[in-house]
DNA sequence: TACTATTTTTAGATTTGTCTAAATTTAATA
DNA sequence: TATTAAATTTAGACAAATCTAAAAATAGTA
């Protein structure tokens, strides 16, 4: 149909990951938060988004994203995603390093080439911080994912994602080497502010409840 | 100082080419053909390049690339053509079909980036059609290129690039598989046409003038 | 319910890059 | 050299995306 400019794109990503976070309706004002613009603008925008049918956008009702919008959005997401694998995988760069590239690259329009950036990577199904990538359909793995600060003492559990993406966070959960993939068990909870102590292959930390509640697990199982 | 745009990186690396095309002066009209724009919008966008010291202009004398405008130029042509050897190379495309992608790619504005690619890439010399990629100084190999048309009968060459870069004649090389790096010796060359009939391997193939006159070669010696 | 605070939209500008049409300058030629 | 042709620039407009300030609508509260 119409063929997306960047902004557009871009405005569709938040759109979509805002539908996604438990927030009810997707407000002007949160859009323009996440977008870091202003209301106005946001207001500006909803109009053209809705005139080309990627939302239903009814004035001071907020916005909800069509089946076409969603499309669009899962496949920049997809490409977003992608292109992180391949800065840390192939080019060997941090988890925290690769988002702001990714923004970049992910306007990048041939369908093509994203298919065989895919195919040389080998298919991945999560991106350097755990999030499930789209196939070319927009389906997606969703491991039911639970946070560290629900965890037990006691228990052992597998890293699978985050949910603070800030570089901050993420470099400092790199300096323990707290990773997607890695295993954590859980040695004992204080009582008197939730944080934990912490097993990782030898090593020892304590984890804040403010570091715990942004990491997610799943149950460790010693099969595969 | 300044940081280009996407469409100054694309004015930049035009002027540049047309630059080093034994074009006397560069003028507004050449720059609007390069570009399929209009001479009003050269002409506007002449002066903003001025401006921030990218190109010495003046109103009706034509233009001149500044050292920092070449320096601008050299990076967006290193990143353009570092992306074509990624996509050959590395995503199996044909050199026919990297171009367009590549003149997406080149805008990513990540030195390190760019950087990492090129180690990845082994820190090639020349793009998939035999053009030089400069270094991160800006400077390049600049091997002595001659004209298969040139050429003499008997003799013996190997394919180093073309002058013609459209997608319609890099693919009727590949049918040929005459690529860059590819040795071809002259069996004949026609008196009335100029046409030759050239060996590949164990083909032959008749080459028209038009042909030949944009097929880069140098000597071959078994050496290396 | 009435008033106030918050959110959202409108109005009017601005920047970037583009265009067409008209005016101006330079080049070509009779 | 005078006149015509071609190239270039200016003038005025437009689309996309943004902004600030003001107006309008909705939500929160006494
Ligand atoms: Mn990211
Ligand atoms: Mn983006
Ligand atoms: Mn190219
Ligand atoms: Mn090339």
């Amino acid at each position: 149909m119409y063929q997306p400019t960047a902004t557009e794109e871009n405005y569709l990503k938040t759109i979509y990951h805002l539908s996604n976070t438990g927030i009810k309706s997707v407000n002007t004002s949160s859009i323009a938060t996440s977008m870091e613009t202003t209301a106005a603008s946001v207001t500006d925008m909803l109009r053209k988004l809705s005139d080309k049918e990627w939302i239903n956008y009814e004035k001071y009702k907020g916005v909800k994203i069509t089946r076409k919008g969603e499309k669009v959005a899962l496949g920049i997401i997809r490409k977003h995603r992608l292109w992180e694998v391949f800065l840390t995988n192939i080019l060997d760069f941090e988890w925290d390093e690769v988002h702001h590239m990714a923004e970049e690259l992910e306007h990048v329009s041939s369908e093509e080439l994203i298919k065989r950036l895919d195919t040389f990577l080998g298919h991945p199904k999560f991106d350097p911080h755990g999030d499930p990538i789209p196939d070319q359909t927009g389906k997606m793995e969703s491991h039911d994912k639970f946070n560290l600060s629900a965890g037990e003492a006691g228990e052992k559990y597998i890293i699978t994602g985050v949910t603070d993406h800030s570089t901050l966070f993420l470099k400092h959960l790199r300096k323990y080497g707290l990773l997607p993939g890695v295993t954590v068990s859980i040695a004992e909870i204080m009582d008197y502010d939730k944080s934990m102590l912490v097993k990782v292959n030898k090593d020892k930390f304590h984890l804040s409840l403010e570091v715990s509640k942004n990491i997610l697990i799943k149950k460790y199982v010693s099969s595969k």
